[in-house]
RNA sequence: UCCUCGGUAGCUCAACGGUAGAGCAUGCGGCUGUUAACCGCAGGGUUGUAGGUUCAAAUCCUACCCGGGGAGCCA
């Protein structure tokens, strides 16, 4: 059934899926039903909409089939009154994440999602579904990552990929408004940019090859050529990380800029962070709402961004600030569990006399409440060894997990910490001219705890320089000759940045876990599905 | 590699030395508009594996396997 709507009004639908483009189903060919975001548009019109069963609920005489397509959720009305035998059968028989096309007229109803629904006249069965193993309720973390090829058909999986979606999208938005070239850094090399971290070696041919952990050397070489580049690839780390902030294979947006110094380079930076959530906040305001993401944060989001020295950073550290802030949260926390206790023994003992649904919600609140004091009494542990790591701090050190966050607390937005001792940063960084103990490196930490989302710096053009810091890194040099070439025909001051994409998205849906942020999250220990 | 928590029905959890339970899911029945609908009934378990302590073990002990969280390293 094709789109009757005599509409001429602006695809409403389009702006939710932010990418700027008439997303309008008719625009694209001539197809025979209409997408659920689209209904606004055909409200009193006979359509047809494809998709799957994500529930159900029924009554004598009515099912209330609730379609998802992809775009949206839709309520659709089955009555045996006005719909003929086989269709009422279909909605009888229909099963979660069963195949349904369903034809019928667009009403207009504030209560429902998405604020329309579709009173059937006929419906057709496309593929009756097994019984589906994600039921609509609580699930462990365990089976939803064994099942998550299907775990990404959920509400909250849907809003994440949107916003991923929305992220990569300004991603490209920013860098080719402003004249960057995208251009791809090979993802099988002869060897290791930074080695440090720990690289997959693959059989190439009967030659050893690896996986890329980051792209910018043949960065520099393509910005040579282009001016301004940015790559954006999947990057591979082999580190045996475990925590919620690691993944082993990830998506990583690498521009690379002629002529930029390190202030130049905080700048765009900062540019495109805060072009990042703005336009998240303006195109996927249902995906953030679905997520219960607190938007003051992300408001606040807007530039300057704090810059700070990692000498203050160090200071900051020491500070008696840093040191009533630690008791501060060690006191919160201690406030926060009694009053979980005091409100799991109320909920035990209401229990009782509670009706079914009510238990039910008692249940998940439960569960809730344990859940955030095991993450308590984590903390409870690991907060006076954080204390102790900033007050004993020694300059020179790299900053530890727990050192970056502390220092993100003093700020309500992204902070860039710059200049920082050059012995734990890689071998191609720029010294500083007015401290040789200094690189020109610069990292931004993300706040509410989501650490550092960009790292990156002003690169070393001095030949000699570069030759003597492979040595000292102990890295053979052949393998870098193409590299120093770039130093050898018209070296010019240069900058750049990596931001690894699904810690930004994290840090934009306000995610617990980063392997929600990816399709298909490679971690130690899991690469299935 | 180290520290820490856990493994009970298809799923989420309870039972903490004495007959393994609840909700969801599934099946059947009821209810003209439900919003994770609701109400009733039913099926569903060698409590991760292997030993040990005990009259008695899901529960205590030991080892191993699997998973969660964290440290180090980093995007």
């Amino acid at each position: 059934m094709a789109c009757s709507s005599s509409s001429t009004r602006p695809c409403l639908a389009s702006a939710r899926w932010g990418t700027g483009w008439p997303n309008c189903d008719a625009d694209l060919m001539p197809i025979d039903f209409v997408s659920i975001d689209s209904l606004a548009r055909h409200e009193g019109a006979t359509v047809t909409v494809k998709g799957w069963l994500y529930n159900k609920r029924g009554s004598k005489g009515l099912w209330f089939l609730i379609l998802r397509d992809g775009s949206g959720l839709a309520q659709c009305v089955v009555s045996q009154e006005s719909a003929d035998a086989a269709t009422w059968e279909v909605a009888e028989a229909c099963t979660q994440e069963s195949a349904l096309s369903l034809t019928g007229t667009v009403r207009r109803d504030e209560r429902q999602v998405g604020g329309y629904e579709v009173q059937v006249t006929s419906a057709t069965l496309v593929s009756l579904a097994e019984e589906y193993p994600i039921t609509p309720k609580e699930h462990g973390i365990e089976f939803l990552m064994n099942q998550r090829h299907l775990w990404l058909r959920s509400r909250r999986q849907w809003a994440i990929m949107r916003v991923r979606n929305r992220v990569i999208y300004s991603i490209h938005q920013f860098f080719q408004e402003r004249g960057f070239v995208q251009m791809d850094a090979p993802i099988l090399t002869g060897n290791a940019v930074e080695g440090t971290s720990t690289l997959f070696a693959i059989d190439y041919f009967g030659r050893p090859a690896y996986l890329t952990q980051s792209g910018q050397l043949h960065g520099e070489a393509m910005a040579m050529a282009m001016g301004k580049i940015y790559t954006f690839g999947p990057t591979f780390r082999a580190e045996k990380s475990k925590t919620r902030r690691h993944l082993t294979e990830f998506w990583m947006i690498e521009p690379e800029m002629a002529f930029y110094d390190l202030d130049m380079n905080m700048e765009v930076a900062e540019a495109m962070l805060v072009r990042l959530v703005t336009d998240a906040m303006e195109h996927c305001a249902e995906e953030l709402a679905i997520l219960e993401r607190d938007l003051e944060p992300l408001k606040r989001v807007q530039g300057p961004f704090p810059r700070v020295t990692y000498d203050e950073a160090v200071e900051i550290l020491h500070s008696d600030e840093t040191a009533r802030m630690m008791d501060e949260k060690i006191e919160g926390l201690k406030v926060e569990e009694a009053s979980l206790r005091a409100e799991l023994e109320a909920n035990r003992k209401a229990y009782g006399q509670a009706k079914k649904h009510e238990k039910r919600q008692y249940d998940a609140r439960e569960i809730a409440i344990n859940q955030r004091l095991a993450d308590i009494e984590e903390e409870n542990r690991y907060l006076p060894k954080w204390k102790e790591s900033a007050r004993t701090f020694e300059w020179g050190n790299d900053f530890g997990g727990s050192d970056e966050t502390v220092v993100t607390w003093h700020f309500d937005r992204p902070v860039i910490v710059h200049r920082f001792p050059h012995h734990f940063k890689a071998f191609y960084m720029k010294r500083d001219p007015e401290d040789d103990r200094l690189a020109l490196g610069m990292d931004v930490l993300a706040p509410e705890g989501y650490g550092e989302i960009i790292g990156g710096g002003e690169r070393a053009t001095d030949l000699a320089f570069l030759k003597a810091q492979v040595e000292a890194h102990g890295l053979p040099e052949e393998v870098f000759s193409w590299y120093f070439d770039l130093r050898r025909f018209g070296s010019v001051p240069h900058s750049g940045f990596g931001m690894g994409l699904e810690r930004t998205v994290s840090w934009i849906c306000g995610l617990h876990h980063l392997r929600e942020a990816i399709p298909f999250p490679r971690l130690i220990d899991r690469i299935y599905p």
